[in-house]
DNA sequence: TTGTATAACATACAAATGTATGTTATAGTT
DNA sequence: AACTATAACATACATTTGTATGTTATACAA
């Protein structure tokens, strides 16, 4: 191959990695050497040993295809999405999946997954059936928080407001009644992040689970 | 490892595998073998050669953590997010981008891009100012549809109506008029296809363009 | 009970892959 | 031209990983 100024290589490289670690398909050592028509192995070696030093590349050593993107550059990831929370607040039941959706690392850092919105008593937040909503859990919740509870076995979202004492989950629809409930009888599953309305594409999230 | 139902082991590891290729993690067989507390590489690698005769998987044989998912629906791109549209419909201002947002791939095919929402003229559709909608552009606009309008040279968001021989963009909103322009006059910039709306995080989309 | 398909095991080997060592060539600078 | 840091090469080896063969155990149905 020939000589390129100093770091040029490096940066292809870099962008090359990002690529197919993205992708969900990351790379070997000869591979990225093939890719760039190196005649050896060591040269995408030391390119990528140099890149995991300045930090813009995490690898597990003696792994194969062990390099991945630092979290922050992660820019997205999928979290689940269910139709309904059944389960209690550790084991959401994984075999309600719907589908995957892409969201920001940042904001999927921890426990995450998505929530199909059932009834309109959030709807003068904007929150309308069939939305789905971006849920983080094991997360402080303050008053004025959209959250997600458990009621009888059922996800439910309301703003949430803590009082003297009691819990206030306030619907944001004048028809529907205020839940004046005890903490303990409580279970907030986790907090509201993202609101979500696909207008088109019906189906757009149902990935055959099949099987 | 106790004997299962038949189907049950497998269905299993499918769902495994199936986690680990949407994080971007492929498993090697020894990975699943060892998360299943089997004694045998071949007891893993059975299952899953069964998951690829079943369609459910797809190999690169050979290959080291070569297991795919079939459907290729899971892959995300990345969109443009933009304040307002200030050009023509044919050249959005590149420079006016403030970040990227991930989107399902199969929602992205084409033009797309996303902006951030203004005024509260779609409030009872529940698109609130902030909110971020994601357009697709060159795309058919039939009645009905909410759609991304420029008048004035600024970005509006109306139902669109087709009369006869004019077209109303509807607000939703009964505070605000309905327009009626003549078609020459309007440039539809795109289709709404998504609303998002993030409820913490503010600077959340800001990814380093870099490199 | 019997038979059969499946699950799980044990072992071995080939191929893919990561990694180390030493050398040569080029870019950039003085 | 000389020096230095980097790029690229060649080779070798250890480890990880994929794959094949044969065997034993269990679930399920007839």
């Amino acid at each position: 191959m020939a000589y390129s100024k100093p770091g040029q290589t490096r940066n292809r490289i870099y962008r090359f990695m990002r690529q197919r670690l993205l992708e969900g398909d990351p790379p070997t050592v000869r591979e990225v050497q093939q890719a760039f028509g190196m005649r050896a192995v060591q040269s995408a070696k030391s390119h990528l040993n140099a890149l995991v030093k300045e930090g813009l590349l995490i690898q597990e050593p003696g792994r194969a295809r062990g390099y991945r993107l630092p979290v922050q550059s992660a820019s997205m990831r999928l979290a689940p999405v269910v139709g309904n929370v059944s389960a209690g607040p550790f084991n959401l039941a994984v075999e309600d999946i719907e589908g995957y959706m892409p969201v920001h690392s940042r904001l999927a850092e921890g426990s995450i997954f998505a929530l199909r919105v059932r009834g309109e008593s959030m709807q003068d937040a904007g929150i309308l059936p069939g939305d789905i909503v971006v849920v983080r859990r094991q997360v402080e919740i303050r008053s004025g928080d959209i959250i997600v509870a458990l009621i009888d076995d059922e996800a439910t979202i309301k703003e949430y407001y803590r009082t003297s004492g009691d819990v206030e989950l306030r619907p944001r629809n004048s028809e529907y009644p205020i839940l004046t409930v005890h903490p303990e009888h409580l279970t907030v599953v986790g907090k509201v992040v993202e609101v979500r309305r696909f207008l088109e594409s019906e189906g757009l999230l149902k990935e055959e689970m099949s099987a």
